[in-house]
RNA sequence: GGCCCCGUGGUGUAGCGGUCUAACAUGCCACCCUGUCACGGUGGAGAUCGAGGGUUCGAAUCCCUUCGGGGUCGCCA
């Protein structure tokens, strides 16, 4: 070793030993005939004293610059009264050197490592190596490793064991685009790099194990996010003779364990509250709600039937919806800050905003407490009713996105884009003005959600979560009607503060009621037979009956990091264009590997 | 794929039709300084304003195209 000690590590009890260090020059005060260099290693910073009496030293000293690679011998001493600084944890005490050495130069950073600027992010990544030196990109890789070793000691105190399942897997023929790998020896088949280890997790269970996880990466090849990455870390989870409530009840004891052994400063409370899908969708337009506030949706449809105002009176007729928010205070906003919610709400697919500022309590309020675009069309008495059903105060703000039925659901102003327009204004909103406190990770789980949705592009029925996913036993003979939107599933996810962490389901153990899915799907024979062949094979041989879940490590590790952002907990992470700045990836490769896998590229689309 | 935002010395920003032969902070270089800790002081180097085209007497500033980054909707069981 080129060094005894940690920068960072040093303590008052160290005074007087002799130490060897090694690390980067975080910064260089130079004084003349005294040099401070705040040395730098993965474990911290300590400030070196060099005085010129050290005449070695000191001239090596002269010569470092920012990020040189140097190691220095001295003796731990104490700091002079009144010169110790209590931001460091190593701040009562200085190194004196009396021996210094650069072991390598360093050119001028491309941006600063010593201190937390923002810095494009084109840089960062291409210089990622630079980035990770950085104290918050260290501490966030810290907090990742201290999660997931915790998440290990967990689930290994409770008989879980780890099993690793294949990369190069089977192509799934729904759910996201698959990343393919071409197959040598198959001409023109090709492996699939997994979406999650869904099947062989399954398939463990068949065989035995009853508790598996594993910290697997997944691949999906669809537009990128600020909490999705082209490839990404999933604790999958599986357990044998559950029901919902265990795995919901493990997950509650596994998030606030983490939390006490990693943020002990963070607020988690527990129990997690539980929502049915339908209800969160009633209330917050989502089914992933940030639960820190209010600002709950109403809806207005059955209270203003009946009005002549166009807007209202079309949704209505046409079968759709009218629903509102009520932002508290939101009265005081400017024509500008209005416009700006309007311009919002239309790019969400609201046909328009209605909004109505009470600068009265609505029973008591007047026309002049009221301001609102549509205050002549609907009239005081319809004003003061929405105001009463939005439970507005004084000073409020009552915002309506009104959707009309019968057009096609993604379709501008239909009745199927209120709700995600309402949830996107209540978030912007509670963003604006502060309403959710960072330092409450409020955890929650959805049950209940529905089996199937409807996907219009393809006019058929597809999975909500996927096809091993087990209905409701007293939603199964729904299956035969028509309505299969009404089959609940016995799926469920956990959420946090307006994110979704992690989605699971109990799944579905016989063949028989595999098969009844599959011919609901309307999955050809060929198709389950090349793609499912093997699970509906395997349950034919004693399936327990199992279920788990999968919550995302990037994501859990974005909260307790407290980053909005999961690029900021990966070391290497790809654009939202999928590449990879540092290494160039994805890049051409040679004809003659296009050969070997038979691949003929086509001709560029212009 | 749609919409929106951003792209000016190494870095972060200002400038938004002529006063820009581009400003500020920080970093960098040189010299001075023995108790600093975002040390301080003096001096200096450094960008033709992402790229291409256009409008104009004149463009970093306006328009078009394009490239790159980001956000969001679609998409993501």
């Amino acid at each position: 070793m080129f060094k005894t000690d940690y920068c960072g590590d040093l303590r008052v009890s160290d005074e007087g030993r002799e130490v060897t260090l090694a690390g980067w020059v975080n910064r260089r005060r130079d004084q003349g005939g005294l040099i401070f260099i705040d040395l730098r290693d993965s474990r911290g910073l300590v400030q070196v004293v060099i005085p010129s009496e050290e005449a070695q030293a000191h001239a090596v000293a002269s010569e470092a610059r920012g990020e040189y690679v140097v190691r220095i011998t001295g003796k731990v001493q104490r700091r002079r009264a009144g010169t110790e600084n209590d931001k460091l944890p190593t701040g009562e005490i200085e190194v004196r050197a009396t021996a210094a050495e650069i072991m390598n130069s360093a050119k001028t950073p491309p941006f600063y490592i010593n201190e937390d600027a923002d810095v494009d992010e084109q840089l960062r990544l291409k210089y990622r190596y630079l980035d990770l030196r950085r104290e918050r990109m260290t501490r966030n890789m810290v907090i990742r490793h201290q999660v997931v070793k915790y998440i290990r000691d967990f689930l290994t105190d409770r008989n879980f064991i780890e099993v690793e399942t294949p990369v190069l897997a089977n192509p799934s023929p729904e759910g996201a685009r698959d990343y393919l790998v071409p197959s040598r020896n198959y001409p023109g088949n090709f492996y699939a790099l997994p979406q999650s280890p869904q099947q062989f997790k399954q398939l463990l269970m068949v065989a035995g194990f009853e508790r598996y996880f594993q910290i697997a990466r997944c691949y999906r090849d669809e537009d990128l996010r600020a909490d999705r990455q082209p490839e990404f870390t999933q604790l999958d989870l599986e357990m044998s003779f559950v029901e919902q409530d265990d795995i919901l009840q493990l997950m509650e004891d596994l998030y606030t364990g983490i939390g006490a052994a990693v943020r002990p400063d963070l607020s988690i409370p527990a129990p997690f509250p539980r929502l049915t899908y339908a209800e969160s969708m009633r209330r917050f337009g989502t089914d992933k709600p940030d639960l820190r506030f209010g600002m709950e949706l109403f809806d207005l449809t059955n209270a203003v039937r009946g009005t002549e105002f166009i807007v209202f009176k079309s949704a209505v007729d046409s079968g759709g919806a009218i629903e509102g928010i009520c932002v508290t205070g939101g009265a005081a906003f400017s024509r500008k800050e209005i416009d700006a919610l309007t311009e919002q709400a239309k790019q969400l697919g609201a046909k328009g905003l209605v909004t109505i500022a009470y600068n009265a309590a609505p029973e008591a309020a007047t026309e002049d407490d009221i301001k609102s675009p549509v205050l002549k069309h609907l009239g005081l008495d319809m004003i003061r009713s929405i105001g009463k059903l939005a439970d507005a105060k004084a000073g409020d703000l009552v915002l309506i996105v009104a959707g009309v039925g019968g057009v096609p659901v993604k379709e501008p102003g239909s009745v199927t884009r209120v709700k995600p327009a309402l949830d996107a204004l209540r978030r912007g909103l509670a963003e604006k003005l502060e309403l959710a406190d960072p330092n409450t990770l409020l955890f929650a789980f959805l049950v209940d959600f529905p089996l199937f949705e409807w996907n219009a592009d393809e006019e058929r029925w597809d999975a909500t979560h996927h096809v091993f996913t087990s209905p409701k036993p007293e939603d199964i003979d729904l299956l035969n009607g028509d309505d299969l939107g009404s089959v609940r599933s016995n799926h469920y996810d956990i959420t946090c503060n307006g994110w979704e962490i992690g989605s699971g389901s109990i799944r579905i153990h016989t063949r028989e009621l595999q098969q009844r899915i599959f011919d609901v799907l309307k999955f050809s024979d060929e198709d389950t037979k090349m793609m499912f062949n093997h699970m509906l094979e395997a349950f034919q041989y004693g399936a327990p009956p199992h279920g788990g879940i999968a919550p995302g490590i990037d994501r859990t590790v974005a909260l307790y990091a407290q980053e909005s952002d999961i690029r900021e907990v990966i070391a290497f992470p790809k654009t939202k264009s999928a590449q990879d700045l540092m290494t160039g990836a994805p890049l051409p490769v040679e004809q003659r590997a296009l050969d070997d896998v038979w691949i003929q590229l086509a001709p560029k689309k212009d």
